[in-house]
Order: structure tokens, then C-alpha cells, then sequence
DNA sequence: TAGTGGTCTAGACCACTTC
DNA sequence: AAGTGGTCTAGACCACTAA
């Protein structure tokens, strides 16, 4: 089948399309809707309805059943750079473990919040392979996620070396430590000071489990970020593995040419 | 409308995901076709079809009109890092402009081929910004389309003062020039050396005309990758965009903790 | 309560692939 | 020629939203 083919359905999107991409449309704007579509293009509702699915699943309108589909308003997006790991971020920060007293250096996080679920389990292979342990080692996982005006942005799940963090402030179930810094510091304390960073990133459409967790509409992928922390020495003491709504982030990174 | 429901269509695609995602169903096999899945479930065709798309929305399965659908194969990842601009790989390459006769250094992209088209444009509000140059202002842009054994994987379209480049190898229009470093070791001869590069990267859904150009199945986000490459004192010379088929790629970033 | 998106059945045809 | 995915009409019902 070729996929171009001017089908009703796709004629109807393409019509659409181009009002959204002109600006004829603006967003947050009420597209018209499946049957009035279907009536002024002499095509069933199902048609009109497929037109509609077809910008929802390219990520250009966001569906509100029962009350009409919408131009897609873009969020602003956070720059995520090296800077967010920045020493002077936790060097000083007193580990508290209630949100609500933190002293400062969370107005990184502001507007923002997360829920934590900490436990205790066995390292799979890929993290036992980052954490430089064997298969099915106990590390500790700090899952968390993270919201932002009330809606969940992204997930952020951190596993340590059982020994490394047993009986610290991160292991402690409670909310509110260790926000960005956090963790960092309680490591320091234990003489695990972080020292390098190393970040994958890749994207991909999202599990049925993480649209439902991120409230992604329709058309949103995912960015997955890996993250290996070091100690000088090259230590591995940190392993997370982050899912984010993609069109909410961007990764920037600046570095000189190597040689 | 909740977005969990089970409705038929949705029970039918859970169930092959559930094949899928267990290795009852493995990469490259067949899946049984709508027809078959509609008498099985007792469902019309369109239903079960419905079930096909879902799980190509999700990237899970690859459809091949007239022939079925499949459990997607994953290709080989290639790894990202700042290694690939490393300086040896261009500082003594000789800028030959056809690709047969290369002397080597190409070996980088190795089964890769690239096509290429140089044109004298201007420059928009993006790329005057990371230039510093003016809107409207003369710029060449070199537009490629990566391909890996014989299939495209990125976009690479590049922009330059055009008099940075007003009579260099880079404005030949001749595919062979430039491939990963041509570019690079161009710019150096005319005294504007390569020293700092900065990265955006982000994900989203492509555009119809990227989803056709880089032969994306359904499901498939992209990666657009922004680049500006400035000298030592920090004079953009060149900016770049890029639009990469998600699954295979993977950009990695090691660096020390900034304080 | 009226309007919205979402889904379904039943039946049909098209373009493509495979043999 | 048989089988595949893709799409369509026609008509129907459901769950949800908003007034």
C-alpha cells in the first residue's frame, strides 16, 4: 500500500494539518469536530474520526473526549545540561528528610515536586553491569517521580550498592530527601564523593504503563536517560534510569573536540 | 472516555504484546493476519486490524502491506559520543572531493554511504542566532541523508557564513567531500580551527515528509540533534541539524560534575 | 441533555505481495 | 490467484463533558 495515497481520511488531515502548521489554527484552539468534519467533507464520522487519530498520533492536537480535540500547546521546555549535577547544588546542603523545611538549594526543583518509594531488591543485569556487582547483588532503589504543576514530567529510578547507602537519609522512605543534591551529598559523607557523570540518552514510544504514569497524550515519545555516576577513582555509585516526556526536556551538552 | 477500557480491539493487541514482550512471538516472526485474528476473536476484520495498529503505534510490530505484520527487529545501536569529532580523525585527511578515492579516515562509516546537496540560502532566525550572524543573511547550507546498508538512518544539514566557505570543497556539490571530517579539516585550513561543540538533542513524532524520507515504520520517533561548532575564541562557524530515526541510535556524554 | 470522541459490526473494495 | 493490510460506508451504542 502506498503510504500516500490521498485516502478521505488522510485528505482530511493533511487539510488540518496545514491550519495548524499556517497558524490558522493557533494553539489550544477547538478543532472542529468528528461529525461536523464528516458532514462538511461528506465522509462518515469513523473517516472524520481516523483524520483526527492520525494528528493525534503525529503528537499536533491533544484529545479531551467528550469535550473536543485541540491544538496541541507546546510546554516550555527544560534545558537539562551538566550543570543541573553542580557541586555547589549539594556541597552544603544539610540533608533534611521533610519537603518542607529544606534550607534552600531546591529552588532547582521549584513549581516542582516527587513522590519517593524506596526498597530493597536485586540488581538485574544491566544495572548489576553500572554498578560494577553481580547479577542479583541487593542494591536499594529510590524510585521516584517527578511533577511539575501538578503534572508528572518524568521518572527518575536510582540504585545504589546496598552497602554504599544502608542506613543512610536516601534509604529513608520519607519524602523530601534528596532531591537533586541530595543523594550526592549523603554519598560524600560516606566518602563516595561523585566525580564524573556518565549520561545515555535514547528515545522511544512509551509502555501503555508509562503514558498512563506520565498522563502522555497520544503521540508523545519518550526520552530514556542512563545515568552512571563515579567516584574519581572510577567507582560506580549510582545507577538511574530515567523515562522523560519528550517534549518537555532537551539535553544540551558543550565539550571541546577531542583529540 | 477511560483510556483503559478493554474493548476488543485493545484485549486482542494486549494479548500479542504479551506474546511479544514474553518471546512467545520473536523478532521477525509473523504475526497471525486480521483475518485470522478476527475469526479467532470472534471480531470483524476492521477490529482486529485496529489491534495490529495499536502495537505498530507502539513500535512493537513492523507491517509490510500484502505480506503481514511483523514483531519488530531491533537494529544495532550505534553509540554517540564527542569521540566521533575527534581531531585525529580529520586533522591530516586530504580533502578529496570524490568518495571512491578517499585515502581512508572514512573507515568511520564504514557500510554507510551519504548523499548530499549544497545550496546558497538564507538564514533563518535558528540558524542566524547560533551563527551570529544576521536573518536573511547568505548562508550555505549542505543537506545530507546518512544511509546504512542501504537504508537511510539521519538527516544532516549543515550551515556556514558563506564566507567561510565561498570557494572551499565544502560548497562542491560533488558527493564525496566532507563525510564525518571533511568538513572539519576544511575549516582548519582557512584558519578557522574546530575547538568546541555543543549539542541539543531532543525527541519527537517526524513530520510525514522526515517519516517518508527515512523510511520510519509507525511508532518510530525521531531524534533532532542541533550542533554548533565554534573556534577556540568562540566564533560560531558552523551550525548543524540533524534528524535521527530514534531506535538506532544512542548519544552517550562522560563528564566531570561542574561545581 | 446535547455534543464529543471512541469503538464496534457488516460488508465491500483497493493495492500490494507471494506463489 | 490467493492472501495481506488499509480504508471506506452505514448505522449503532458507549462513556465522558459541559451547560
Amino acid at each position: 500500500m502506498n503510504e500516500n495515497r490521498p485516502t478521505p481520511s488522510r485528505r482530511i488531515a493533511e487539510d488540518l494539518r496545514s491550519d495548524i502548521t499556517s497558524g490558522r489554527l493557533q494553539p489550544g484552539w477547538k478543532l472542529p469536530s468528528g461529525r461536523e468534519l464528516a458532514r462538511r467533507y461528506g465522509v462518515t464520522q469513523n473517516t472524520a474520526n481516523r483524520a483526527l487519530s492520525i494528528l493525534a498520533a503525529e503528537g499536533l492536537i491533544v484529545v479531551k473526549t467528550g469535550s473536543g480535540t485541540y491544538v496541541r500547546e507546546s510546554h516550555p521546555i527544560r534545558r537539562l545540561g551538566p550543570d543541573r549535577y553542580a557541586r555547589h547544588k549539594w556541597q552544603n546542603t544539610i540533608v533534611t528528610v521533610h519537603a518542607d523545611d529544606r534550607p534552600d538549594g531546591e529552588t532547582v526543583e521549584q513549581q516542582g515536586g516527587q513522590t519517593q518509594d524506596v526498597a530493597l531488591t536485586e540488581a538485574d543485569e544491566e544495572i548489576a553491569a553500572a554498578l560494577g556487582i553481580e547479577v542479583g547483588a541487593p542494591v536499594y532503589e529510590r524510585a521516584r517521580v517527578m511533577t511539575r504543576d501538578n503534572h508528572p514530567t518524568h521518572t527518575m529510578n536510582s540504585y545504589y550498592r546496598r552497602e554504599d547507602v544502608e542506613g543512610t537519609a536516601i534509604v529513608d522512605p520519607r519524602p523530601g530527601i534528596a532531591g537533586r543534591g541530595g543523594g550526592f551529598a549523603v554519598l560524600s559523607e560516606r566518602g563516595l564523593e561523585p566525580y564524573e557523570i556518565t549520561e545515555d540518552i535514547s528515545a522511544r514510544m512509551p509502555t501503555t504503563e508509562e503514558a498512563l504514569l506520565l498522563e502522555l497524550p497520544a503521540g508523545e515519545p519518550v526520552v530514556e536517560v542512563r545515568r552512571t555516576t563515579r567516584t574519581r577513582e572510577g567507582r560506580p555509585i549510582e545507577y538511574a534510569r530515567g523515562v522523560h516526556a519528550a517534549s518537555r526536556f532537551l539535553w544540551s551538552f558543550t565539550y571541546p573536540i577531542p583529540d
